[in-house]
RNA sequence: CGGAGCGUGGCGCAGCAUGGUAGCGCACCUGCUUUGGGAGCAGGGGGUCGUCGGUUCGAAUCCGACCGCUCCGACCA
């Protein structure tokens, strides 16, 4: 194709309204506009990026067995409202009515649409298993999107739904997706993470996130080094401390002034304690009561960890948040910042790292005071201990006692194995081999198309501009004529040119009127992996010049033999990724 | 939803305090020159100043409402 004749509108400046470096260089680049907020245009760059990554996505589902469908975008309220999801998913789901006032959503998932679909036509064990996805456009109208097509309302996606006859099954289904996952994120070129993940809302037993690594994402995550464990820090296990107390060592407990000594750092600067000698007391609201959370002065709670903890002791919580500052004086007796364990009449929930602590610093619940020497058991009792606080680079691996490596991510893949929460309210039921009616066991899979495109750009990128991997470059080669005018120059980039292209190389060439400066900087920035300069330099003694953009060193080539060795060369990159 | 900011030609911005009918850079069009890292000169086109309403002889500028976009937080996952 002919820069001269493509929409490729690209930009000198940054546009003002772009925060991250994937951002700012699709916009650029003439890869993306947006349109309205969380809602973009792709341009025929970007889109055929974004079909080379659905190819990729289509080929490892299909090798793993799914077949793909194509569902309807809009969807009757009816499924959901079986599902019990028309309530549950609140404003983020689109809803509208039809001129006939019937109510339908945008779908912002697929689990209702495949459900019915499925229930509908399989009826038999024999018919089983199943695994079918589509890649399609969602919308969710999140409170905040952001970084452009990191965080977009509007998105591309794809879907993948399991369903067995029972959870061993189901289980295998998951396992395949996750190898298959695997894979396309190697195809992809990415440096992630499959990581433990909190199924939230969706529902369903366990579930994995991929997380491409970049210091723009939006999830932090942990991992270790030594055995491979890794989790979202929502889900992430600290690994438990058994070392007992010494109670020979107990000191009598005292209450000492802290003037204004509100935080952790400040009760540590006046007491002369480090945070670790610390304990400190969140109140936490869970539904319509309140309860005391300890945790070491240097760590932080994990919400998800302890909801679950709550529950497990008995304590409804579907609606877990912190007190607030008015709950706490009437809970505690004293402002915030003075919390303590001592004397509390609302349940008190341990993490399992306060077993170990002895002597300890807690608020004394008055104004302006801390009690010190305090012991669990001997000054108050803990009702329960758990794992509630969220892990961080350096602490214990879980599972192996290595240090955790943390770091941020971009979930661009999250797999679920579902059991039969949506097969049971939907009624998907099948007869088995005793002629008894069963719910069927799903799994649900999901990869955000769109989001990966961003995720590609933030992780392969310098100040000039994007370096595509090969596969999935919008073009392969990028050809740059500098002298237009120059017959000479110009028949010998077209010989080029020509052959490339009858050869199946996807290439686009510079010929525009521009400045050489111009043309280089645009091709930097639109980031095609290999590069061919035609100039009246190099055509004069015979030479074209290729260049990788992800090196900095060009290399002159006989023009006779460039063709066949850019050939040879985009196919040998090529096989890198297959 | 709470807090903050922004909205002026395709893009990036100035002008607004102190009201007098809109400007700069880039991009675009024409011509000439130039050609290995965002060329030069000359000429030229393009703006309901987000929308509606108010104040005023007069509003981009002051006031109000609304709309849109961005950031921080909450929410969501």
């Amino acid at each position: 194709m002919r820069l001269s004749r493509m929409f490729v509108p690209t930009r000198k400046e940054d546009p003002a309204d772009a925060e991250v470096v994937s951002h700012k260089l699709l916009v650029r680049g003439g890869y993306i506009r947006q349109l309205a907020r969380g809602i973009y245009d792709y341009l025929p760059m970007g889109w055929r990026s974004i079909r080379k990554i659905e190819a990729v996505i289509r080929e490892e589902m299909d090798r793993s067995g799914a077949q793909e469908v194509m569902l309807p975008a809009v969807q009757p309220a009816k499924l959901w409202k079986e599902s019990d999801r028309w309530d549950a998913y609140g404003p983020e789901l689109l809803r509208f009515t039809d001129r006939k006032d019937g109510e339908f959503c945008f779908g912002p998932t697929h689990e209702e649409v495949i459900t019915d679909l499925v229930r509908g036509e399989i009826k038999s064990y024999k018919q089983l298993p199943l695994n079918l996805y589509q890649i399609q456009t969602k919308f969710r109208d999140e409170i905040r999107p952001r970084f452009g097509l990191m965080r977009g309302r509007e998105f591309i996606m794809k879907d993948a739904y399991s369903f067995d006859t029972n959870l061993e099954a189901a289980k295998e289904s998951y396992d395949q997706m996750f190898a298959a996952y695997q894979r396309i994120c190697d195809r992809l070129g990415f440096e992630y993470r499959a990581v433990e993940a909190d199924t939230g809302n969706i529902g369903g037993s366990h579930s994995h996130e991929f997380q491409v690594l970049a210091d723009t994402g939006e999830d932090q995550i942990v991992s270790c080094p030594e055995c491979g464990y890794a989790a979202n820090v929502e889900k992430a296990r600290t690994r438990r401390d058994d070392t007992d107390r010494t109670e020979d060592d107990f000191v009598a407990m005292e209450t000492v002034d802290t003037p204004n000594a509100r935080t952790i750092q400040e009760v540590c600067d006046f007491l002369d304690r480090s945070a670790d000698e610390l304990v400190k007391t969140l109140i936490y609201r869970a539904d319509d009561t309140h309860v005391a959370l300890l945790l070491r002065g240097d760590h932080g709670a994990n919400e998800v960890k302890v909801g679950d903890a709550l529950r497990e002791a008995g304590i409804e919580a579907d609606d877990l948040r912190l007190a607030t500052d008015d709950e706490i004086k009437e809970v505690t007796g004293a402002p915030v910042g003075f919390s303590g364990p001592v004397g509390l009449e609302i349940p008190v929930v341990a993490d399992h790292s306060i077993r170990s602590m002895s002597n300890f610093v807690v608020g004394a619940n008055e104004a302006d005071a801390h009690h010190v020497n305090v012991n669990w058991d001997r000054d108050f009792e803990v009702d329960a201990f758990a794992d509630v606080r969220e892990a961080r680079a350096g602490d214990a691996c879980a599972e192996c006692g290595t240090p955790l490596e943390s770091h941020r991510g971009i979930e661009v893949g999250h797999v679920f194995l579902l059991g039969d929460k949506y097969s049971t309210s939907m009624e998907a039921l099948f007869l088995d081999e005793d002629g008894k009616h069963r719910p069927m066991q799903m799994g649900c899979y999901g990869i955000g198309v769109s989001r990966i495109l961003a995720a590609v750009v933030e992780q392969n990128h310098d100040d000039d501009g994007i370096i595509w991997p090969m596969p999935i470059a919008p073009y392969q080669v990028h050809i740059t004529v500098l002298h237009i005018d120059n017959d000479e120059v110009m028949d010998a980039a077209e010989s080029v040119y020509d052959r490339l292209v009858d050869a199946g190389v996807e290439v686009v060439m510079d010929d525009r009127d521009a400045g050489f400066g111009a043309k280089f900087a645009d091709a930097d920035l639109i980031g095609i992996p290999l590069r061919l300069v035609f100039g009246a330099r190099g055509i004069s003694n015979g030479n074209v010049e290729m260049k990788w953009r992800h090196e900095s060193d060009s290399q002159d080539l006989p023009l006779d033999d460039a063709a066949d060795e850019v050939i040879r060369q985009v196919d040998e990159a090529m096989k890198d990724f297959r």
